[in-house]
DNA sequence: ATTCTGACGTGGG
DNA sequence: CCCCACGCCAGAA
């Protein structure tokens, strides 16, 4: 790939995320190589909003906690569209997250 | 160049 | 389960 960015290899993850699934920064991270930087996964999607493509609200932290909510638009509206999805979200927290969870390492064969 | 921050994760208590 | 401290590294001031 020509486009190594960081930003790029964050994004391309994020827009094979299914329908209905979630995950989280660090299985990004460890998908793409950056491993132990989660941190820059979410500073990743700061800039994900120019891409209409990238679910940023379908990226949460490992406890499935709606970390990032306050960056979107609307107050509640990354819970809206988890619920339009037909995710459970309870608090600002998804419920039955190990059921609907989506690793990139496990369901991706690779780069 | 230096310092601080941050949409996180892990390990220890 | 909770709380605390450390690591991580890109970008802004």
């Amino acid at each position: 790939m020509a486009e190594d960015g960081f930003f790029q290899k964050v994004y391309r993850v994020a827009r094979q995320i299914p329908y209905g699934r979630v995950t989280s920064y660090g299985a990004i991270a460890k998908y793409i190589g950056a491993a132990g930087s989660a941190r820059m996964v979410g500073w990743a999607m700061n800039g994900a909003g120019k891409y209409p493509d990238v679910p940023a609200h379908r990226v949460v932290n490992r406890k499935g906690l709606l970390t990032g909510k306050h960056h979107f638009q609307g107050t509640n509206l990354m819970q809206q569209l988890l619920e339009s999805e037909g995710i459970e979200v309870l608090e600002n927290q998804i419920q039955k997250l190990d059921s609907i969870f989506w690793d990139p390492g496990k369901e991706l064969p690779a780069f």
